[in-house]
DNA sequence: TTGAAATTGAAAGTCGATTTCATTTAGAAA
DNA sequence: TTTCTAAATGAAATCGACTTTCAATTTCAA
């Protein structure tokens, strides 16, 4: 990584290292309080600026990418091989993954259409999650019993 | 209007007519400052948070919903009947549209098979449009010509 | 006509994202 | 190894879009 880093003009530093060690471990969709709140456990003298920059690192040397749901909070994205889309639960805020390798094909042939030169796609489902699903209707349940 | 806002407890004043009528005059995708500075041309004194206000009471009675691109600005968008993707030029920020029922009849599927119950579904693909690529076309060309 | 509830405009507040700045550090060059 | 310059850091300030507050005004049902 340190050698990566190099080729790109960047620099390695014991911050750097922890921040991007930890990014990794964290998994999908990080958000920098996320990730700050695990440094910080690790070590208490890093800056939230530091992490939020290395993020932004990260994502400028083309390892992570932004991922913005319109609830306010900009969370990061491992870059991997396969493209996915987003199950976003509006009740507990999860956030779900599933393939999406034959639409976004479509999604190339649209925009290929209207000369349109695609650099990234998003596809999303916002909705209510099985769980808050099965809870709300506990919920409607009990109130029944109620009357 | 009047009264579609009567039945749901809502009043109308001069400010909200022209508020709501504005909107739907500017037509897709429209921000908060890009409707206040068209208010505003027709009415000096009307307030920013009286035109927020209203775009969020437009989106509350079904007329219109939020769009989030990533850039930092919420655009408002018409509600119509037909559902569908949109084309951001990372460039010129133009916002394109282009149909998408049967995408959204695969990501209901996909949706049913995980127990989700969807609400709402985004499709939207950043890159750059004809008009832009063809500009930086022609710039480069142009350095080529300085070599 | 009247009064409660909704609406308005200006200003202040919120909050995540971003920048500033003085200091420290990494690592290439001598 | 030492030196030096650009990069990186941490704290604090700033930004900017969005949202709320509050006193004054207006709507409209009774």
């Amino acid at each position: 990584m340190k050698e990566f880093l190099r080729t790109k003009g960047f620099k390695m530093t014991p911050q750097r290292e922890m921040i991007f060690r930890s990014f990794f471990e964290l998994g999908e969709h990080v958000s920098v309080d996320e990730l700050y709140d695990k440094v910080r456990s690790l070590d208490h003298s890093i800056g939230y600026s530091t992490v939020w920059r290395n993020l932004k690192l990260i994502c400028k040397v083309g390892l992570a990418e932004e991922v913005n749901l319109g609830d306010g909070i900009t969370r990061y994205d491992r870059v991997t091989k396969i493209p996915h889309g987003h199950l976003f639960c509006l009740t507990c805020k999860k956030l779900e993954e599933f393939p999406v390798d034959q639409l976004v094909g479509v999604l190339a042939e649209t925009a290929g259409e209207r000369d349109f030169t695609p650099e990234s796609f998003k596809i999303e489902i916002k909705g209510i999650c099985k769980d808050c699903l099965n809870k709300s209707e506990e919920e409607i349940e009990s109130e029944e019993d109620n009357v």
